[in-house]
DNA sequence: AGCACA
């Protein structure tokens, strides 16, 4: 008397909005079961290929009378309910809604999930994501965030197969040690499909990319603060070092012009260029040695110092991740001494590039066409990155030639010769950069006691 | 041809 079984199989179950349907035909697609069940109601969830020989199917309408409308149907109809020729036995289920066994991940797509387990966000680099990811094809665009997951990225691919094999490939496996960071131990991948087909990536950033359009703008902020350190073999971090010096000035009590920074760090070797902007309130400059040395030297020996006594002035010196300034040749904020100063009218309207176009040695990246901005080599204090930086305009007149600016505009506001000495007069008791720049050359050091 | 997360 047990036969449960039977009763399951009585023609008189209780109506349900889902449906079962079996005798499919093997392999039978959701659009095949979505084209038989749409005309009688709206279908919010079906479930494909169950049984043994899936060749079942469920179907949930959004409401019970579509389903009845369905059973009746065809309870009563000439033809029976057919898939390519084959005929399909629809009955009510006897449970009331399809719980998706899928989730939403495991639907197969074109852009991916990945979770990076056991790193912080920026541990690793959207340029290791993206080397990573296109041994499996062209990568269209990535985005990085942070999730309560951890640090995570979307990947687009072409086509949901290229992004399969590397899903395939890569989920569960770890990135490459040499690839990261030295005190990451493991970075492993955790991916999923994303429900995304195509991300909206406003800027090219230290967070997103896109690699279809190298004429994205470049996110005014991106790249602010969250470089990344370099790391030295003692796992301390380590600037990189580069013949250009970032310079911010403390306690700016007086005037620090071109001229000034030219006379206190010419004293350690040829200045070649510099630029002077604002940067959240404060001023900072870049100096430009010929070599690396030069201004390793000028950096020790300058950094903590101030360009006149009573604690003002002071200098905080870094290395800069560029290595050569575009700068205007002659400005009240900017100044390139390679320029002969005869030639300096000729020399503005053909400086056409703007500077994140300058090549930057070591890149990572060839061709991508990001330039300087994509590639530059991680560095541990927020640089300047003047073109990018809206806020910082000083920078941007400082350190892009524009045209229009052209000609004399710059003169007109600026008579002094390139070469004057300071055109300040210091604070009482001064030690500082009003010396001739010839005496300072020659020994730097006494005026940085 | 007969109910899916075991």
């Amino acid at each position: 008397m047990s036969s449960s079984g039977q009763h399951q199989f009585r023609y008189t179950q209780t109506p349900s909005k889902v449906l079962h349907l079996r005798n499919l035909p093997w392999e039978c697609s959701e659009e095949e079961l979505v084209e038989l069940c749409k005309p009688f109601g709206k279908i919010v969830n079906t479930k494909c290929n169950v049984g043994a020989n899936r060749n079942q199917a469920f179907v949930e309408y959004a409401d019970l009378n579509q389903a009845i409308s369905m059973v009746s149907y065809f309870a009563s109809a000439s033809e029976p309910a057919q898939v390519r020729g084959k005929t399909v036995y629809i009955q009510y289920s006897n449970r009331h809604e399809i719980v998706n066994n899928k989730s939403p991940g495991d639907i197969p797509g074109n852009v991916l999930l990945v979770t990076m387990e056991g790193v912080q966000p920026g541990d690793v680099t959207i340029e290791v994501i993206h080397l990573v990811f296109s041994a499996f094809g062209f990568v269209h665009k990535i985005a990085t965030f942070e999730k309560a997951a951890g640090f995570q990225a979307l990947i687009q691919f072409s086509d949901v197969d290229t992004a399969s094999a590397a899903k395939d490939a890569l989920d569960g496996r770890s990135i490459p040690r040499y690839l990261l960071l030295e005190h990451v131990s493991s970075c492993n991948l955790r991916i999923s499909y994303s429900a995304h087909t195509d991300l909206n990536i406003k800027f090219q950033s230290h967070r997103s990319r896109d690699y279809t359009n190298p004429y994205l703008p470049v996110n005014p902020t991106a790249f602010e603060g969250l470089a990344q350190p370099v790391v030295g073999a003692d796992g301390i971090k380590k600037d990189q070092e580069s013949n250009v010096l970032l310079a911010a000035i403390e306690n700016m009590q007086y005037a620090v012009t071109v001229d000034v920074l030219h006379t206190v760090f010419s004293a350690f070797g040829t200045v070649q260029k510099i630029a002077i902007f604002e940067k959240n309130g404060q001023t900072q400059a870049l100096v430009q040695y010929p070599d690396v040395s030069t201004a390793s030297v000028a950096k020790d020996s300058l950094e903590g110092h101030c360009i006149y006594d009573g604690g003002y002035c002071k200098l905080h010196l870094t290395y800069s991740r560029h290595t050569d300034l575009n700068v205007k040749a002659h400005s009240d904020k900017s100044r390139d001494y390679t320029v002969p100063a005869v030639q300096l009218s000729q020399s503005y309207p053909g400086a056409p590039t703007a500077p994140w176009m300058n090549p930057q040695p070591g890149a990572g990246y060839p061709s991508n066409g990001y330039g300087a901005g994509a590639t530059m080599p991680p560095q541990t204090h927020a640089a300047p990155a003047p073109s990018w930086d809206p806020s910082m305009q000083h920078g941007r007149q400082a350190f892009v030639s524009v045209p229009s600016n052209f000609p004399g505009q710059t003169y007109t506001s600026s008579p002094m010769p390139a070469y004057a000495s300071a055109p300040i007069s210091p604070a009482p008791g001064a030690s500082m950069p009003m010396t001739a720049p010839g005496a300072s050359r020659v020994s730097p050091s006494p005026y940085y006691p």
